[in-house]
RNA sequence: GGACACCGCCUUCC
DNA sequence: GGAAGGCGGTGTCC
């Protein structure tokens, strides 16, 4: 280590930690391949990644994580761009201020100055926001009375089951869908066309997540279950190092459906921000897991509604 | 610059090719959609991608497919083993040969050399060859009697009906039946359960084609009759690429009933071998065919033979 | 090369 | 309506 030959990228840069709850092999990992080793063909697995050990360890034992993250915090605040919200990473901040006229950002050292900054101008840019989030002002009200939990000692979790459909993958006239179940006849089940002309499985997986977590109130703890690989890895994983290529992937193009990846990772940041927690469940499909057929079935009412038949 | 900047993969980037052998439309495709829509809802459409324009318009001419094969022709004759024949490829032998005591096997050049090898040991270890076979003597004494065909002109064809039969399909108790037939009380009429422990449909129908191919002696031509398009598509089609595959199918998983699917492509090669044909007609099931019902009733009742009861 | 999905089609069996 | 089996394809990433 006396010389330079150190162009050791930090690519990933910090080392992770991979929780593996619920899996083939109940651990921390410190490499992604070993836990996925770990949770692939597992029915139910339940992991995350994390920055400490610490917080790997917790999670897998159950405890909430208080997310003490090792570096320095730095919180951004984007109240007027593409999504509003709390960003940690400038990269991301950057993403939703680019092209924006008139953006309004700042950064803060704690996520307290940050949220009021959004929160301020939040309320009075909320059609902002609205097009990313279906309902019109509910929400809202919730997300203000939730900023003020302190300590709260157990935070809800919600389950949510997403699955995607596209009849026809591939071909021209494809279909897609978007479903979310929540469960038997729950108001908040989502079974809706594809919107845009891009209609292709992933973009129908991608956006069933996304609609879930429009859905789930911000200061509740959310789980989503797909099984969707993925959707998980875009989110969860490939995103970091997307980020900082510029949305490049191992070939140098573009990442696809980078528009709903990247307004999924703005509500997990914000949700973090929040103190609750975002986490994914992997799952095997057809697998006779009832509330993922439910799902699907979702899925695929919404693919053939855009029919125009019924 | 004068470096390669040159490593573009060609992953995705190249044109493809979809031939349809059989379809709406017989031609050469450069788009998938246009392929999808010469094949969707015809019957037993034939095609498949290839990465040549040339490659696509023979095989659509049904000309043998030379520039995705350029390695010369290699025959391995198996003399001793589990089912003797000539193979083309190694992993085949290889199976055959694999766990048996004093295999006799040999590489040759032309196909020729390797079915005299073959034939050889053939006599002299017939007893082999009645393990296959289930009928004791009687058939036997058949085959011995053809055998001194020499240069017959015309070759007698017989005319098989094979079907397969699985009550309760599916579902764990399944009962699975093999049945072949020749003619109204024909001696060699099989009525008989599928053996071993995977009782679907499929083994059932392949089994009835190896009973079939076992009991009609080699030196005569044989057609067999059936409804199940798997079973001919499997023995006639997709074995090729099965063997190259190292018998993975398209989601590289282990191809199912390939210990049937082998010992039948054994038996073809050796009719082949012989100098005599096998071929195989579909008919479609239940549609008043005598001949078709009696070896369907031949497979229930070798079904229900299973279950104690008569 | 690998993985997870999403489809189209065929046959059989219930 | 469903299950067992098979073939073909695209969507996407590593």
């Amino acid at each position: 280590m006396s010389s330079g030959s150190k162009k050791r990228k930090l690519d990933e840069g910090v080392q992770k930690y991979y929780a593996v709850k619920a899996g083939h092999t109940i651990s921390v990992f410190e490499d992604w391949s070993k836990c996925q080793e770990s949770i692939t063909g597992y029915k139910g697995a339940v992991f995350k990644s994390f920055t400490t050990e610490q917080d790997a360890k917790d999670f897998v034992a159950g405890k909430a994580v208080k997310s003490s993250t090792p570096k320095e915090p730095r919180f951004y605040g984007v109240a007027i761009g593409k999504v509003p919200g709390v960003y940690e990473e400038w990269t991301e901040a950057q993403e939703q201020i680019a092209g924006v006229k008139g953006p309004k950002y700042k950064k803060f050292a704690t996520r307290k100055e940050a949220e009021a900054f959004v929160e301020e101008h939040d309320t009075t840019a909320e059609s902002k926001v609205t097009t990313t989030l279906p309902q019109p002002s509910s929400k809202r009200a919730k997300i203000a009375e939730t900023s003020k939990r302190k300590d709260m000692p157990s935070i809800k979790e919600v389950k949510v089951y997403t699955d995607g459909s596209s009849l026809g993958n591939g071909k021209i006239g494809a279909q897609a869908g978007v479903g979310v179940f929540f469960g038997d006849n729950d108001r908040r089940n989502v079974s809706e066309p594809l919107q845009g002309t891009a209609q292709t499985n992933q973009r129908a997986e991608l956006t069933a997540v996304l609609r879930a977590l429009e859905i789930v109130p911000l200061k509740d703890n959310i789980r989503i279950i797909t099984d969707s690989n993925y959707s998980i890895n875009c989110v969860t994983v490939w995103y970091k190092s997307w980020a900082k290529n510029g949305w490049q992937n191992s070939k140098h193009q573009d990442v696809m459906n980078q528009d709903i990846i990247r307004s999924i990772r703005a509500l997990i940041e914000r949700r973090d921000a929040g103190g609750a927690q975002t986490s994914f469940e992997w799952i095997k499909g057809h697998s006779n897991h009832p509330s993922n057929e439910a799902a699907d079935k979702l899925a695929v009412a919404g693919a053939r509604r855009s029919d125009g038949r019924d």
